[in-house]
This record gives structure tokens, sequence and C-alpha cells, in this order.
DNA sequence: GCGCGAATGTTCTGGCAAAGAACAAAGTCG
DNA sequence: CGACTTTGTTCTTTGCCAGAACATTCGCGC
């Protein structure tokens, strides 16, 4: 039960069921493909003439075509229908702490080429280099295929109608317009976008086909920080401020260490990468121990998950204690959003199997009902790329979207 | 960006354009009451012929009224619009742990009669008193206006399209079906909702006319728990299991006091009306003690809160004791949600002036940003009977609501 | 009192898209 | 080879938006 917002709303006019309608035809063949039109008439409960005339404009639009037709038991043998993702093409930039990523990918987000370099941090410097890179990369890979757009995903707070990085601590970005100069190189259009948001964009708009993507769950990041981006009623919750879903600074404990945004007992105190290795390290975590200490170690995260898996002790000492606060995190978003799923990222998936009975008998000691206690909890790998794939949904997943009405 | 779910879409008809520019028109009535047809078409941007055929239409259904001219400096004379909520009635219930409040209500929340009575906790009991006194209140008070709908507010979880209480510990209420007999007694149509969520509806759907409804806050009840009703891009936040909104189980500290919920330093054994009643008698809580030692104190959470602006001191410390902690209640909600606003609901806000710099001193240390920091923290006293406000717009809402397209 | 202009509200005509029937196409099976 | 089945296209009807033309009703100036 929607309100309508009468200071900004869509009035219908006459095409507004043409509009409607090819987006679910659309989508229908996303998820069905290959789908013939007789199929598409009985899952809308239209004629079949409808569909011909539906198709027959997203045909003419670009955004479908004609496959083969195919046996069928009996009567005539049906033409199937695609989504034309393959020749249209995306930029995805991932933007991290220490190294940017560069991928091409088509409108489904394979991956075509990928490249990485160590990133830039000042704006002035990286827009050349990024130009360089993307040009270089579509003469070499593109042919005689399109890149329709950029999608580039930071680690910070992003307004994403104005293109404008709000605050990437990692960066030292504070309200750095990125889209603008990148666009005026390029002569591409770009989008930005979070990148906890950004992986939960890639679960909702890139999921395998026939899998069914819930309409409320959490993507949890578990990187240099704790990030989430939280799906609910099949839309992202950016909040007033771009600021929703900071979980990564609620706090577990009223007296814990100190955390960079100044409070105490931060889940993100117990369970970044940071605080995974000073724990591994044998240190107390604190900001300024975490950024002194990591680079002349050595040690990264990927080596102690490696070593965990190993069987290394003290490795796993260090992940179990990660587990049992990420637990505690996690309970926190089932109580406050009870979502259908959550889905984890980050470096420390790789030792799921041992990682997760520890989230889930601390998720099982704080939840309220037995049915919350069983919230799936899916961890997805880092090299599936997921911010990169989110990339890549930024700029296709418009195309799919329902039209705005009322 | 809203995702088209391809198992529960709804197709577009050639009536759609119709279905969603009537409403648009039954909204912009509502909200600049009264109004002309001329009006009514700038604002839509159509002609003027188009909105005489929908009012038409809105007229014929009994949801507009023509009002009188009014003058107008030049050319002739508008004939004002307004929406029919005076004659349709509603009967409220607000079921509390020991009082049960039936309120007769127009359409806009508007209160007619108002009475109360003993909670009866037992179902097969309440159903009969119910029905007496909701017949009673009708052949009493409502004359020739017609009762279109029971909304019925529960303190608890509730599963709304069943009208299934989940579970509500103040009554001791596990899987109930209330809408059902309550239906079959009165042969009314019954909506049952959970408070906080009710009382964020009211919010949403009762405000003053021209006062603008943010698409995007919290409401948190303080009562003998803490609950909140949540709306992001201006639809209630349910989540899968019907649980969302538990802020009240989200713990402040890992080893505070044992909780209801089985938990350690919950939000609630800080902050609802028991624990502060707890401290102002000087016991620690429990939920053991809190049960046992009030009924016989004699002393309630209205008393206190009067105490405290008084000038007690006692009274005052146990008061400001709670705003801290809701303060870092509140502050949870900020950064995980980032809402336009929060509104305090519960009988503590009588006492807001003494509360609200606690409350905004404790919300500052622990935001992460200046924007976030000045999140507006709105009281709602409790002599505005939110809840049953809450349940008139349960039967109220659908009228206005958007016509679930795509 | 009457004509003029201005604004509101109604009616009428045209055009577009959905709805559904009729038809054409292309296969299987007895 | 013809009956049957299923797919895809074409065509007619129907209903709604769109916009122009028209009717109504007021103030104002002569």
């Amino acid at each position: 039960m929607r309100k309508i917002n009468t200071r900004s709303f869509v009035r219908a006019t006459r095409w507004t069921p043409r509009e409607i309608n090819l987006q679910i035809v659309l989508n229908l063949v996303r998820e069905h493909e290959p789908i013939s039109r007789a199929e598409l008439a009985r899952q809308m409960k239209i004629g079949r003439g409808m569909v011909t005339y539906l198709t027959a404009e997203l045909i003419a639009q670009g955004a479908l075509y004609e496959g083969d037709t195919v046996d069928s038991p009996r009567g005539r043998r049906p033409q199937m229908l695609y989504v034309r993702t393959h020749d249209r093409l995306v930029v995805a930039i991932d933007i991290r702490f220490s190294s940017t990523f560069v991928m091409l990918t088509d409108f489904s987000g394979n991956s075509i080429a990928l490249e990485s370099f160590d990133t830039i941090a000042d704006r002035e410097a990286l827009v050349p280099e990024l130009k360089a890179r993307v040009t270089r990369m579509l003469a070499t890979h593109a042919g005689s295929r399109h890149c329709e757009g950029i999608g580039l995903v930071v680690p910070g707070m992003v307004d994403v109608s104005t293109g404008q990085v709000l605050n990437a601590p990692q960066l030292g970005w504070r309200n750095v317009d990125i889209r603008g100069p990148l666009e005026a190189a390029l002569g591409i259009p770009v989008h930005v976008e979070n990148a906890p948001i950004a992986c939960a964009l890639a679960r909702m708009w890139l999921g395998q086909p026939g899998a069914t993507v819930p309409t409320d769950f959490v993507y949890v990041t578990v990187s240099d920080g704790i990030g989430a981006g939280v799906v609910v009623n099949g839309q992202v919750v950016r909040g007033q401020t771009n600021s929703a879903g900071e979980f990564g600074h609620v706090p577990l404990t009223a007296d814990g260490p100190t955390c960079l945004c100044g409070g105490h007992g931060c889940l993100e105190v117990y369970t970044s990468n940071l605080a995974t290795l000073c724990r591994y390290l044998g240190q107390d975590f604190s900001p300024e121990t975490a950024r002194a200490l990591l680079p002349s170690s050595g040690v990264t995260i990927a080596e102690v998950v490696s070593r965990a898996i190993a069987g290394e002790e003290r490795a796993m000492a260090a992940l179990q204690d990660t587990a049992r606060h990420l637990g505690a995190g996690l309970a926190v978003m089932i109580k406050t959003l009870s979502p259908s799923q959550i889905i984890v990222g980050g470096e420390i998936t790789e030792a799921w199997d041992q990682l997760e009975p520890t989230i889930r008998s601390v998720i099982g000691e704080r939840s309220l009902t037995d049915l919350a206690a069983a919230t799936p909890i899916v961890p997805e790998l880092a090299s599936a790329y997921p911010r990169l794939r989110g990339g890549a949904a930024l700029v296709s997943a418009p195309l799919f979207a329902a039209p705005r009405i009322a």
C-alpha cells in the first residue's frame, strides 16, 4: 500500500499501459529466456495478438531479438525470443583502497576483459588514467559492440542523483564530483554508486535466470570496513542523507575499542578485515595501530584466511572471533529488517565452511523467533567480483526497471 | 528504480490509466481541499475536460462531493470539491495490556465517541464484549452514517494478510485469529495491525492537510516494550516474517540485564516504561521483578513523569537515564535507516522538554555526520491517541493508496 | 442594462492502444 | 492426405486520453 506523492507524481497518459506492458514483456523474456510469444501470452493472460504487437516494438528498439524456432510436440513450432545483452557493453570500475579494477562486461554482467592498477586517490590524475585504460580496453575488445555506460563503484557514501561522492574515507574524498569529469573525458554516461549497494543491485538484477531474487535482503560487505546494501520491498534503501545501511557503526558494546567514527565497540572494530588482522597479529585494535601496523607486517587478510583453512590455529581463532561478532551484527539486521536472506561478501567467505556454524549459533542465541533464526545467510566469494558486477548492473538495470507511475 | 516481480505482477489494461488518474485526483483533492476542477487540471497538466470526466466518476462512487462555489477575482466562480470523509465511519480498537479502547471516528480520524474497558485477554470472551460495545456505539452515535470497517490495533506481531496475531506477549496470544470471529460477529470488514506500524500509518495517511509527510521515517513507541514502525520509500517495512522493526531488542551492551527475549542489554531493558519504573523504585530491572513489583507499588509511568515535571529529582533522574539509552537506540536507527525524521510516542513524551536535550546530545555524540545528527526527533503525545488514529487509517488508507501496477 | 473579457466547466471529435475474434502458417498424427 | 493442434498475424471493436470547441457565469466599463 503505497502513498501517492502529490508533489512529484507521474500522471498516466494514453501510452502508459503500453510502457508498463513493454517492461513486463522485457522482464518475462529476461527471466524465462528463451521464451515464445505464445508462452508470454499465457503468462500475461493476454491475447497472442497483443504479444506480437509488443514484441515487435521491443525488437525494433533493439531490446529483444528473435532466435531460431524450436521443436514442439504438436502444432506450429514456436519462435524463441531473447534479450539483447551480449553486444551491449558496460565498463565497470571498482575503486578500492589499494587497487582499482576495470572490467569490460556485457549487459548480463559476463566478463569480457579485466585489468587492475594501483589506486590513484587524486582525482585530477585518476580521470586521465581511467580514460586511457577504458579507451584502450574498448579498442581492443569491443569490436563492433557498443559501450552504453560506465558503472563506477566507490567505497563510500554517494549521491546518485548528482554523481557526487559525499564521503569516502579510504580515498580521502569528500564531496568529490567524479561523474562530471569522467563523462566529459569519455563521452559515455557514468553511474556512480556505493559499493555495498552496488553488490545488492548485482544480486537483484544480474541473478541467474530462473533463480528467485528476494524482494527483501541485505548484502553485507566485509572488507576494510563493514557496509550493507539494504533492499526493502524490491527497492534499495538510501535514506534521507544517503547514509542508510551503516550497520558497521552499530555498537555491539558500550565500552569496546574506539572506532574511526569516534564511537566505541562498533561492529566494524571487531569484524573488519583490519580488526581480524590486528587480532591475528596479537595487537589490540585501534584505527592508528591498524593503519600503521598492517603495511609493515606484510600479512594480508587473504593470507590469514588461507592459513586458517590450512589449519593454523592462531589464524582460525582470529577468524572465529570475527565470526562471533559478525553473527551478533547480522542478528541486529534480522531483528530490525527481517530480511528473507543476508548475503555476506568479502575475503573471509573463503573460509565459510568453518565460519558458518559459529555465525549461525550466535544468530540462533539472539533471535526472537525460530523463523527469524532460520534466515538464510549466503556467502558470496570475492572471486565472483560482486562489486564489478554491481557496476554492470548500474548501467543495465534501468533498462528493465518498472516505469515510475503515480 | 523498482524491479518488476515476474511471479506476481499486475498487467496494464485499457482501464489502467483511468485507475491511476482517479487516484491522483483523489489524493490531490485530499491534500488541497477545497480545490476546483480548473486548479486540478493545472496541477495535473491535463485539460479541464478530463478533470470533469474523472471527478464525475469519483462523485458517482461517493468518494468526492461538490461544495459551494466561491468568489474569484474574475470569471466564472469555481465549484469546490471535497473528499467525503465526515459521513464514512470507522471503529478503531486499541487493545493494550491493561485497558482496551474503542473509538468511533470518521475517515479523517476525527473522534466521534470514545470508551474503554479492562482488557479481556481471552478471545472467546473478548469478541462478544467488543460486538456489544461496537453495536451500541454505532446505534448511539452513527445516525445515518455508515461504518465501513474496524481497525484493530494489537501490541504484537501480525500477519496482515490473514489477520492472525502471530505473537502478542502482553496478551499471551500466539497464532490467534481475531479477524475471523470479529468479522463474523459484526459483519463489518476487520483490519488487524501491529501498534507501532499503525501509529506510523496514521502519520502517513492522516496528517494535517498541507503538511508534508516524509517518505522515510520511523515511529518509535515507548510503552511496556519498545516497538518501531518503519516506513521506507513511502511503504511500511514488514520483512519476511512480519518481525521487522524490533529495535527494542537490539542490544546496547553485551552484558546488560536479561531481557524477556532472552538477550542481554536490549534497548528495551533500559528504556521501556517497566524499566523506567524499576529504576525509579530503586530496583534492578528483570522481567520477573518488573511484573511482580509494579502492581504492588501502585506507581504508574504517568505518575513518575508528572512527578519529574513537578521537580522531583529521583523521578527526573530515572527519566534522564531512560532518555540517554533511548538516544543510543535512536542513533542506531539513524545509522541503519537514515530516516528524515523519527517520531517518538508514549507517556514519557509529556516530559519532552526535559528529555529532548539529553536525547539530542547522545545522538550528536554517536552520529556519523552532522546531517545525520540533525535528524528531527518529534514527540507525539499519548493524548492524541496515535494508536486509535492508526486504526482509522487501516480502514481509510486503502481508498487513497496508489494502484498496484507492474 | 448590455456588451466584453476572463475564467470555469461541459461536450464533442479524433486518435491510439487493448481485447478478442478470425485467419494464416506450420507442424504432428492417424 | 486430411484432421487436429499450436503458434503467430491481422483486423475490427471498444474505451479512454487529448484537445478543441462550446456553454456558463462572473466582473467591469460604458
